[in-house]
DNA sequence: ACCTGAACACCGTTCAAGT
DNA sequence: ACCTGAACACCGTTCAAGT
């Protein structure tokens, strides 16, 4: 009883679960916590606000990874977490997209992934360029791969023969080749 | 006198370039060509499939370089000459980014370079990721550049220092280098 | 064949008024 | 402080009816 904003982003990610992002909306929300719909708009300046603390919420479930591995496994690593936690949740990649363009995110996704590659000797612009990368395509991939399935689960079979989900990890990979052979080499013992 | 598809997909760039891509509704639509909503749908199916014309319309625009140039100068060349079409529409990368998702598109952005490189001699299976990569980087990069000056155009000078242009050269650069490592090599000369 | 008029079932957002 | 009720200004889409 009475609403809160954790309480207003828990029943929006519930609706984007079981209903996808298109049926996230203040309403459908509202409803959900058997509330009026203006009732949201005293703990939520606005819809786009709302949408950030969702996407806030799942990208704060990506873990770095821990060990000191060479940088090569570590954004490897890094990246297929991102993708796993991307692909729990219904509908994130075109989610995050949206926040990540308007810019109302609170959560840096590529933070992490920065300043590894900082550490490692990148550039600044490189480290910023390539992790930025290394995000749109696993974005990107996802958007489409996630679109697709909803698609297939209204029952059009789309006339694409769907992407072959290995496709997203080689993409992943080229540009992680591409930023690793720009890092100062260290002699391959540790 | 007389609607027809291409009037119709007209009118709707007209508004995209001189409102933004949240202005292009059907109703709008149909003010500027002066006719009722409703008669649209005799035209065009759904407002999806508009989108997807329009985009069709904008990558048709997408030269591919001639001149037997080595791959590494034919992709940086083609990103380029995306890169510049795109950018000579308002909202062009969420366009076409909402139409690759839905897979309306009559027009596959990437089958030019997909086979240059295939020629060049990747394996089919890195062709596709690579170029796929490629058109990530530059539609979410662009993405984001575009949505800032929607926004920096409604006296909102957003809190990031916005993106700095040439990040997104860069990226585009990594990925081309990622994938020239997969080609056999051919001795320089020609 | 092609378009109008009018409706249906929604949206996000605002705001007086209540408690 | 927090929520209701009701409105405002929109959407995409459908469809009888006209010409």
């Amino acid at each position: 009883m009475g609403l809160s904003r954790p309480g207003i982003v828990a029943a929006a990610i519930e609706i984007l679960q079981a209903y996808g992002l298109a049926d996230v909306t203040m309403r459908r929300v509202a409803e959900t916590l058997q509330v009026q719909a203006g009732a949201l708009y005293w703990h939520v300046p606005n819809k786009q606000t709302l949408l950030a603390l969702m996407s806030d919420e799942i990208l704060g479930q990506v873990a770095t990874p821990d060990g000191a591995v060479v940088p090569g496994e570590w954004l490897t690593s890094w990246s297929h977490q991102l993708l796993a936690v991307l692909r729990s949740y219904r509908d994130s990649a075109e989610l995050v997209s949206a926040v990540l363009a308007s810019g109302l995110g609170g959560v840096d996704p590529i933070a992490a992934p920065r300043q590894l590659l900082c550490q490692a000797g990148a550039p600044e612009p490189v480290a910023a360029a390539a992790t930025h990368a290394l995000l749109q395509v696993v974005l990107g991939s996802l958007v489409v791969e996630q679109s697709r399935a909803q698609l297939a689960e209204l029952g059009v079979s789309s006339a694409e023969p769907a992407v072959d989900s290995g496709a997203v990890e080689m993409g992943i990979q080229l540009v992680i080749e591409g930023v690793l052979a720009r890092l100062p080499k260290e002699d391959g013992k540790q």
